[in-house]
DNA sequence: TGATTTTGTTCTGGTCAAGAACAAAATAGG
DNA sequence: CCTATTTTGTTCTTGACCAGAACAAAATCA
């Protein structure tokens, strides 16, 4: 815990660049316009991404002949001159996305837009162990693979834990309410599969899909908060993208000390946001008293002001429980949140409740190979 | 307060690159590696940027063409072969540095490589107003500009303020400590001196100068804390960037709110860090009592878990007189703040004291201009 | 002093994006 | 129905950039 010599970090901005690395990121940039609209017209590209109308041509032909941008003609022609081809990512490569809990676990095959386009659930009456919910993954995938065409491509599997994942190798630290404890979970994956597998925290997966595709698109600073069975986590987006810290391990929001109270939350920390809102309370039935609701809103509202303090957002989003308690006494909740906030912070500062339903999880688990994928398109497309 | 259609934000992610890009970011990326060593030979440069030697040779013209980089040959040759040249940033151009406080406002000439080379202190027995601490800072800089040779060129300002500054236009939205509301200051000293002017604020300044140049040198992802007196403040370093959120007021992290006290802080704010660690007890005198120090070290023990939980920082930097308080008890507070980090994010976690003394807001104030001018250097170069 | 090693410089070649010129495909108007 | 206009896709040329090869320069070592 003290002082050793840091090891010299080599950044992409100290690192020199060349044309591959142009092509690489044009390439790139395309697949990221497309990925946020659903389909765009040459002509919309060309605006969009700057680039010249010839370069454009040059790259979709590229994009087309590795297989992941389809193109089409418009249906209508609003306006005058030659209508403008409509492209938009290929349906004929998807991904899996991943979701274990510990009831059960969701398997969905997703289209590279983020659309569920099969899913199956995995009823775990006991906690999953590794190896089995592994197997039981396996042919859930060779199942919805093999009722789909011939012609469709997977690009990597992206997983949910509820718990601390290292992103660097995808290994399980500790799933408390799996019971999980240094689970080498993405090699066991990988290896049983032999396809790219990819590991998130579930709430941290929350929120990218939320940045993606839901309440918080278009925001590029954006914090997440889910209250859920297993807790209450978070995740963070900066500068349009996950936080991740150090190892991966950061967004635990739940975890922030918020009073003097020595209640307790699940991994036994007290005075907690966690530990001071109690679930059960909130979502199954309807709270005990007003008073018990004013005091849960305080205390959400405590925790937004330091949030809000601490990142200076453009929007805060309380999914899970945590979107219940807002839904029944948004004032409350905000004026309790605003005491506490800056002036400056608290102006265009939004506060809602998260958009999507149970399948956010999976479409921000989806997301991660989705997003490698368009980072690297012609690295990823050899591994197909 | 409520939704609104959120802008589309274009990142540099959906922009495309074109070969001027390119260049200007190797030279960039050249800079960056030689503000991070004193001086680096042309051979080092090849190995860390990744550039062809060619491509160095080419780059490094340009460079001392702009004036920025100047090359020596080396005083020992400890290897055979030829002897590489010593390169490193002119000492020709300079920028401004300058700290903003209640009492005096330090005004310091600064290489591009962070030394101060020359400093100035404007002493203000009354609250500085804008209008005349800009005309004492437009004094000093020409003074301390004319001390020096003719062929020194300066390539901007840039100052710490006590208070919340917005980015895009270097306004200083509430300064409480100057009693300053709203005052557009970038513009101000801009229209005065002629020269390019960058904003701050003062703790988030002393998190980039630790990061740049101090205890958090080699890092990523660090935490600042600085107790000061104006209440305490902070930095966060997010992917070795300044976290700035949605218009430049991230980081105030002494307002997170850590208890259930009715105990006020400067902004009238209860519960935060800042209103339950009081500046009095610890620097300027011993604290009062064990029983008050201990009492302090669990408040700041706490505040430290919940960064550690939020941000999975590899270090986190105490500076002020937090900084004091850790070297007096660095086993109880490190106890404390263990008491709540989780197992992972807690791994491989530092928490050091800050580096460096009372230049370390004028170096990360300095530090603005020198590195709009890295990023931008045949942009920059035209404005000198 | 000559061989070896390392580095700087110059020249060539390949890749990339921009822009111009031209072809293609729609609408608008008679 | 035909033609002018508008908008878009394609092709070719041009200029910029980096990589690599060939060569020259400057040191050490035997």
């Amino acid at each position: 815990m003290k002082t050793s010599a840091p090891k010299i970090s080599v950044t992409s901005q100290t690192l020199g660049r060349n044309n591959d690395q142009v092509r690489e990121h044009n390439l790139a940039a395309i697949l990221t316009l497309l990925s946020q609209s659903k389909s765009l017209t040459r002509s919309e590209l060309v605006e969009l991404s700057g680039l010249n109308r010839s370069t454009i041509s040059v790259l979709m032909t590229e994009l087309q002949a590795l297989g992941l941008v389809s193109e089409t003609s418009p249906d209508e022609t609003p306006n005058k001159g030659r209508p403008s081809f409509v492209a938009s990512l290929s349906s004929e490569v998807a991904v899996f996305g991943v979701n274990v809990e510990s009831s059960f676990t969701d398997v969905c095959l997703v289209s590279l837009r983020g659309e569920i386009i099969a899913s199956h659930r995995i009823a775990t009456p006991e906690l999953p162990a590794p190896e089995s919910i592994i197997a039981q993954i396996k042919d859930a995938i060779s199942n919805l693979k093999s009722a789909q065409g011939d012609t469709l491509r997977i690009a990597g599997i992206g997983v949910a834990v509820p718990g601390q994942v290292r992103v660097a190798d995808g290994q399980v630290r500790l799933a408390p309410h799996l019971q999980w404890v240094e689970v080498p979970f993405a090699s066991m994956l990988e290896a049983a599969t032999g396809m790219p597998v990819f590991l998130g925290n579930n709430a941290s997966l929350g929120a990218t899909a939320e940045h993606a595709f839901g309440a918080a698109k278009g925001y590029d600073e954006v914090v997440y908060l889910y209250g859920g069975t297993s807790g209450i986590g978070g995740g963070v987006i900066v500068r349009g993208e996950l936080l991740r810290g150090a190892a991966g391990y950061a967004g635990e929001l739940g975890h922030v000390v918020l009073s003097d109270s020595s209640r307790e939350d699940y991994s036994g920390f007290h005075g907690t946001l966690e530990a001071a809102l109690d679930r059960g309370d909130a979502e199954s039935s309807p709270p005990a008293s007003a008073e018990a609701l004013e005091n849960q809103c305080r205390l959400l509202g405590a925790a937004i002001s330091s949030f809000a303090n601490i990142f200076n957002p453009q929007v805060i989003l309380l999914g899970g429980f945590l979107g219940s308690i807002f839904a029944q006494a948004e004032e409350t909740v905000t004026s309790f949140a605003l005491e506490r906030i800056l002036g400056a912070p608290a102006e265009n500062l939004k506060i809602m409740r998260a958009e999507l339903g149970s399948t956010q999880i999976i479409k921000g688990a989806a997301g991660l190979p989705i997003s490698a994928l368009i980072q690297a398109p012609k690295a990823s497309s050899a591994v197909l």
